[in-house]
DNA sequence: TTTT
DNA sequence: TTTT
């Protein structure tokens, strides 16, 4: 049976405070926004960033690791792969949709505003950063994990 | 300035021939869908194939390889970039997203009903393909690709 | 403790039949050559083809399906990991490094003279070969794996 | 002609302070080793880590970067290719082989020793490195490069 | 909408 | 909404 490829990685920094959330069955979900910058040149010749954001769903182990250590302004690297999640809008009728990386794996990058457990949004430094490890969380995605409404998981449940 | 990565990988095959178009700058677009269906165990702990399709978007000498090339069925190999663009929506008012991956790089694979000038959407194979190379066209995305306002564009030439 | 990222993507054809052995431990290892070809433009301006060789090597399940499917030619899309061993030459006294790719996860794709069970090293095409399959074989590497010696493994056993 | 992917990404530590040159032809080249670092279940079921060495080389707008950016500890996100080159060797008469990395696109990661011009091999920290920035460096790898014997390069020339 |  |  045919098989693919659909690999993704991202080096960024986190947008906001993720967002946790478990299924009806249980399953830790975390959730956030993250942004890759690039240089690009405009077509006024200037270099400017260019930012692009991304939707981040991390689940089981992973988002655990995400409820404890990652925070606006953190800088992580992910793998995973791009899911395209579509709807019909209850207000007006319209088709909507919405692309996700569902991370496989998440490194934490040293720096940024946040990274651990100082209970606030700012980092503050010293010599407890002085090394920054990269620490890398590795979760296959649930197999079972985009089937949301075969697990009873309501509207409301739904984590990202 | 902080930079960040965004890279993805796909291989999968072509869902319809694609669009060729040229911007108002005389640059050539190709777009098209791809599927890349991997194997999911389903809540009912069933083995299916799972589809997710992608919008991909090429430019000037990928753009070409695509419209010589490139078909209905056609599996290739996609690197590229993911972007995202934004717009509100002129009927209803509402926020819309697209999301697409800029191809960087496509490798045409051997196989499937597409592939190479028989002017129709089977393959009906035959020696010249007895040996289906692989073809890797590099196209460092442009510059100025995203800014499609500035080049003077109007709706109707968004090639994409 | 610091963890890093070590990922690699080859997509090339296969040398020479894959060569199977097992360990000690009863775990099926499969190793073979892969090149992978480059235009490159050579000092002199021209456009010539350069080959980069990769040993390959697979474990377990991954390694079952390179002893059913790949065969000198066959083309392949291989995700895994980069390893260098080192040992002290018996004969000269010298130290020498091997690099070699842990592979995680192949993709077979349709093409060469190889892929499936035609008994020989010849692939003679055909309408059998009209839809040529990309199938994806999933392996995470064995955690143990890199620990030849902890296993009993002597010298000719080591796979690879 | 075939063309395959030959594509690796290294998240890791700059082991030694790298050694920059220059080839006969005046184009810079950098390099440097890098360690991996993966968390591994030995044989005894022990969680360790494991660390895995890597030859990284880097050529013109990446080597100046490396020259002026990269040192023993800094942080670092590599894309690049596997080549493995082979000689044999005066002494021995024996077939050699080094694979290395060559590196189209860096990337600084804030943290590790390295980093910066403080003019030693030790980081001190300081508020100046409050938030460290990732800032990518691409630069694709010269076509000519691998052909160091057309550009007159002597043994002792070859910078890696 | 692809592919097997 | 991040980061520099």
């Amino acid at each position: 049976m045919a098989k693919g490829v659909n690999k993704v990685f991202l080096l960024g920094n986190v947008g906001k405070d993720p967002e946790i959330r478990a299924t009806a069955g249980g399953m830790n979900v975390a959730s956030f926004s993250l942004a890759t910058a690039e240089r690009a040149k405009g077509a006024d010749g200037q270099w400017t960033d260019k930012t692009e954001w991304h939707n981040i769903v991390c689940f089981q182990r992973t988002a655990e690791v995400v409820r404890d250590y990652v925070k606006k302004g953190t800088q992580v690297l992910i793998e995973g792969k791009i899911q395209t999640r579509s709807w019909d809008d209850k207000t007006s009728g319209e088709k909507k949709y919405k692309t996700e990386i569902l991370c496989n794996e998440l490194t934490l990058l040293g720096g940024g505003a946040g990274r651990g457990g100082e209970g606030g949004s700012s980092y503050s430094g010293g010599s407890s950063y002085s090394k920054p490890a990269a620490t890398n969380y590795d979760q296959r995605t649930p197999a079972s994990q985009p089937d949301y409404a075969d697990q009873g998981i309501t509207d409301d449940d739904i984590p990202f």
